[in-house]
DNA sequence: CCTCTTGCTGACCTGCAAGTCATTAAATAT
DNA sequence: ATATTTAATGACTTGCAGGTCAGCAAGAGG
């Protein structure tokens, strides 16, 4: 009977509110997403949201980093610990990593960022630091090993290593744009990574 | 002295209009877009623009239609008219084509389609229809015909005309995050064509 | 020159969602 | 038990932006 109405748990308030957004963000986008609705996803009234959060935009902040920031060092971490051929690196963990982007939370920043960046430069250069020139720094780096072991030529590919994130990029935008009409992500990466291989590995003559 | 406060222009307020929405649309996105701005900018007052568009949203639809529709036949119609091998029509026409795409309206279509698509089925149905899938069917038709006379060989790239995309999808997605960051976009998109056909590319052995 | 039609205006209405704050009650200290 | 602190509530305020409409004046017709 004497249930009390609440619970005072301020140590898991943000991270269930950071949590209910990051859901509703990926449901409606962030303009279409209202506060109170986030609240009602973490159980919370409105008021205590913005206890814990100044604003909308803060929110929103703290979301991405939240996403963003266990998801980072994957890469980095997967190619420091490889014992790995540089074309097996790509066949192999790469390519998994890669194919699980579009269906993971990655996407669903991405679909943030495309369209909240132009109003949140900060938002932008946090990303910029702590995801994309990383990733691609990996990217280099690896292409790099392959060339310096006499697995690949130096080629164009050196210095775009946005080729590797173009399918993924593409798989990503196709989901978002056409939900239902299929689209084998998996393929398109894979070719991809073929593709590349062909392009740059030493031909032994 | 007695300048009249406005003119009659009956015929042309729908084009004036539609095309201060796409400039606006363009900068600040179709949510953050107030109708009032649209209408400052094309000259005229709000009202007048709801006796031409209904709502916001048909405006919005108006908008994608025409920037979409001039260009949708262009593909194709360079296709078509050509009388190359299907290797210098990709290394020719279409590379110059899909070089452009990144700085052209059609990118703002894009950015407009990731952030809105989800709450406007209608309008994807549109975009598949016109846009996407005949361009794609473009794309293939190339492909078969490069295989039909023995240029290219059978390949998963049969299958995925979206690999012709990809790096320019990357381009533009690019371009809306990180604006000033520079990335080489035509170098992307010829370093793929050129993988594209060095790994489709019949070997005469 | 005097209608009459209608393209056009801009003040207004209205609903909705971000953000506030006085109040309540759960937990803690005395 | 009682007093104190503060996590939490939810009714309220505020401002903005989509949409309306009564009236005005440009231009056509006689």
């Amino acid at each position: 009977m004497g249930q009390p109405r609440y619970q005072r748990r301020k140590e898991d308030r943000p991270q269930e509110i950071t949590e209910a957004a990051f859901a509703a963000f990926a449901e409606d986008g962030f303009t279409a997403t209202k506060v109170e609705d986030v609240a009602r996803r973490a159980g919370v009234s409105k008021g205590l949201l913005y206890v814990y959060f100044r604003t909308k935009e803060e929110l929103f902040k703290a979301v991405i980093r939240s996403v963003v920031a266990p998801r980072v060092d994957e890469l980095t971490r997967l190619l420091d610990n490889s014992e790995l051929s540089a074309e097996a690196f790509i066949r192999g963990p790469l390519l998994a990593f890669l194919q699980r982007l579009p269906g993971s939370p990655a996407s669903v920043v991405i679909r943030l960022m495309i369209s909240e960046a132009p109003k949140h430069p900060d938002l932008v250069e946090y990303y910029w630091e702590n995801v994309a020139s990383r990733g691609l720094g990996a990217l280099r780096q690896l292409l790099d090993l392959g060339v310096a072991n006499g697995e690949f030529r130096e080629s164009a590919v050196n210095e775009l290593p946005q080729l590797f994130l173009a399918p993924v990029m593409t798989s990503i935008v196709w989901g978002i744009v056409f939900a239902d009409r299929s689209l084998d992500t998996d393929k398109l990466i894979e070719t991809q990574l073929d593709m590349i291989l062909a392009y740059i590995m030493s031909r032994q003559e």
